[in-house]
DNA sequence: GAGGTTATTGCGACTCAGTCTCGATTATTG
DNA sequence: CAATAATCGAGACTGAGTCGCAATAACCTC
């Protein structure tokens, strides 16, 4: 859950014009908790009558994922799914229950990632980690 | 760059029947340095005569990724690729050039996903880490 | 505030990966 | 060798994501 102005903040700053399919997606990805999929963005949209295009909810997508406003994810599934981000570099444990994600921090990746290119002589440029879990609460309901 | 031989005995040793199909594929992935993706397959398939249906290969990645003898991985580009194993768990270094991997071991990170338990509540069940950047092969051309 | 410029939108057609169905085939077991 | 059950291949199908294009609307300038 982060605030609608954050999204909409992050198309201005980087020049992108405000329009209104644009804030609208803001407030829809606002009001989620946990990961969502394009296509639940798209039922949202539809549900509450605004008219988003599909077109329109991939290509923002793909802008604020750029923007690092939103990060996409890749789910055990295959499929994806995004969810809103705050902060700069990090990656997010999600819940396989209830599909809710926490940040984490880079607890000494980067010094693994050292480790690795002088294991391997590659020169590493990108991770990606993605943890799989269960959270608190549905542990508790799970009980 | 696997044997063949591997592939076959994933199967075999999985109670899988050993069909002609799956002998060629084993020596197609047998044959590929690097990641490669189930259409690739299917173009070599095709390419060599040998009948190779597309669902046949779908479903024995499928089937290879369970037993743990190929692994899925996820592309930056959103695009879903393979590679041969040989280890237990681990990860792997793609190289975006060349399209090259290497296994990874652990490199604490087992310590991590502890850490980040204790720290965020979740129980982590799963991870993926994939790296991608350039192989020592591939430097050296650039340069 | 009007007007021009240009990004953005939405529609629908399209692509492409991956799945499903089902009748035909074939590895295994005895 | 026959019976059985797994597997195969072809093609129809699905669903995510993309593309082209004409219509629309932000933003800038005056």
């Amino acid at each position: 859950m982060v605030a609608a102005e954050l999204i909409v903040e992050a198309f201005e700053g980087a020049g992108y014009r405000l329009t209104s399919p644009r804030r609208a997606l803001a407030s829809l990805i606002a009001s989620r908790s946990g990961h969502f999929t394009a296509d639940e963005l798209l039922a949202d949209a539809q549900r509450g009558r605004r008219g988003l295009g599909r077109a329109t909810i991939f290509r923002s997508l793909e802008v604020l994922a750029e923007l690092g406003a939103v990060e996409r994810l890749d789910l055990p599934s295959g499929g994806h799914a995004f969810v809103a981000c705050e902060s700069e570099h990090h990656h997010h444990v999600v819940c396989s229950s209830c599909g809710r994600s926490m940040e984490v921090s880079d607890h000494g990746l980067d010094d693994m990632a050292g480790a690795i290119e002088r294991e391997t002589g590659y020169r590493v440029d990108a991770h990606r980690l993605e943890l799989f879990g269960v959270c608190p609460a549905c542990r508790e309901r799970q009980t």
